[in-house]
DNA sequence: GCTTGACCCTCTAGCGACTAGAGGGTGCAT
DNA sequence: ATGCACCCTCTAGTCGCTAGAGGGTCAAGC
């Protein structure tokens, strides 16, 4: 209803910072805004809907090209939404995928962190185990 | 011992990309060998061993910049290894971290997907939780 | 000896998703 | 009228590569 906020409002109200309100501009992400007498960005509350959206979607690691998608089957309210349904299971399952890895990761770690005696480098077994032939 | 390998030898030898090595000598991370007649880099044993050692630390998830500092210490022998330990424990804890994120961020979009109805955009649970006052 | 094809060279630009900085204009309060 | 916070555009930087253009080299086969 608080029509007409300027870009440094409007990233106040979203959390998000002004210059990235620009780059969703410049990539097509968020639409330009109409100008005011003195060239300043004038937004409405469309855009503040819109921006919100975007920063909820990316808060939960969707990526641009996921938000696009996103948003472009939200504007279509009488379809069905499987397809809204495969996008956010796509995403979530590429998400478990990285806890894996990034889990596998940690635990090689750890074995390396256990072992280290604190003795002198020559000896250190997380040098040793990072260089094969020493 | 077997000296004198070409880039693409080299690179397969250590399972790294040409561009990759070449990206490496660029950046400083691995020293310019001698070059062939032909204007070919020409590279020896060390090379291998230290490239390999790049490989294994980036493989267990360390940046380019912590690289840098475990070959740095790496070279310094008689020092204690405390400071090598020091670098495994950072990456480590900034691993679980990162793990803790994308598991509460994967909790959440289990929620989002488990209410979906499948049933129109327009009360698709999914693009509500996304979209405030939609 | 000439061609083919795999390999090598440099240089530049692109990816994703911003972030930072230069160099300037606007708007409002004092 | 002066200060200051805010806004504008444009360019370049971040990280760790990757891809492509446009060329040179080398060994093998005919």
């Amino acid at each position: 209803m608080s029509d007409k906020l300027t870009i440094g409002k409007l990233a106040g109200a979203t959390g998000t910072k002004v210059e990235t309100i620009r780059y969703y501009e410049q990539i097509g992400l968020l639409p330009a805004p109409e100008r005011s007498a003195g060239n300043y960005r004038t937004y409405e509350d469309a855009h503040l809907r819109r921006l919100s959206f975007i920063r909820r979607a990316r808060d939960l690691g969707f990526s641009i090209d996921q938000v696009r998608e996103l948003m472009g089957l939200a504007d279509r309210r009488d379809q069905s939404c499987i397809a809204v349904d495969v996008v956010a299971n796509q995403h979530r399952d590429a998400i478990r995928r990285k806890i894996a890895d990034l889990t596998a990761l940690a635990n090689e770690l750890d074995v390396l962190i256990d072992s280290c005696t604190r003795n002198t480098v020559a000896d250190c077994r997380i040098i040793e185990a990072l260089a094969p032939s020493g």
